[in-house]
DNA sequence: TATATATAGTTATCATGATAACTAAAGGAG
DNA sequence: CTCCTTTAGTTATCATGATAACTATATATA
């Protein structure tokens, strides 16, 4: 299909084009393919990366809402409710801070530490793989 | 990040696992840089996929719903409501099977050609960039 | 032929991303 | 100190992906 266009288009390297193709249809062949491994651990791209940004946090325990949405580059309207979900979860603890009245300190629980573990053998394991 | 949980599974390759973070982070954001071109456009990613696959079709036309969600790999409820969106914006026509009660046919309309060859360049310049 | 099964498409509902608009609190300028 | 602006977080709403369940039609089998 893109040689056809290719034809007409001059400027346009078929191979850049495909390569280009090829890039988005691997990267989100693999995204889907973690999605379906979290979702059989009751959790979602999003919720693990949360997880493990807060037990990589050096010198900390907690991070607040909007470090969390900034290192993922995700809105701060979905990290609200996707931390709702992993505390009714039980998997993180949200508490407020005592230097900002505006802001919370977000933990992971036994629980989410535990989680964690569970899940980043075979994370890891997919990612290795799919290289 | 990765480098400190790699030491703690050790047939974990770092470089590999990296490499696969890349490539989802890639992926995504030549996604997100094609969404924002399709958006001045009024189109998205889907909308302006179902044009081209109609457009490049060979020996036909028409395309039958079931078929574009199957090229596609997209669900038939997502192409339902999508064509719907085409169809109010002129791009598309959807008429009855002659052959087959429960088919319709999806066309593109002169507005949809027009669409088309005028999203296309721009299309191809953000591929052949991204490579 | 009559009935059972499969297929085409739609509707209803959910999950997860975004932006806009809001509340509450902190910080800075006068 | 008061007022204005900025920042932290939430709520409301929309867009776009999915699956489940439904209707209508076609096909296969008894």
């Amino acid at each position: 299909m893109v040689e056809g266009y290719a034809d007409r288009f001059d400027s346009v390297d078929p191979a850049r084009v495909l390569g280009a193709l090829s890039l988005m249809r691997t990267g989100s062949l693999l995204i889907r393919k973690l999605e379906a491994y979290f979702a059989s651990y009751d959790l979602s791209q999003l919720r693990f990366l949360i997880l493990i940004l807060i037990d990589r946090e050096p010198d900390r325990t907690t991070l607040a809402v909007s470090e969390i949405a900034g290192r993922l580059d995700v809105s701060r309207p979905v990290v609200t409710r996707t931390l709702q979900t992993l505390r009714e979860a039980g998997l993180i603890a949200i508490a407020a801070s005592e230097d900002d009245a505006r802001s919370r300190e977000v933990s992971l629980t036994r629980s989410g530490e535990s989680k964690l573990a569970e899940v980043l053998p075979g994370y890891f394991s997919i990612l290795h793989g799919a290289m």
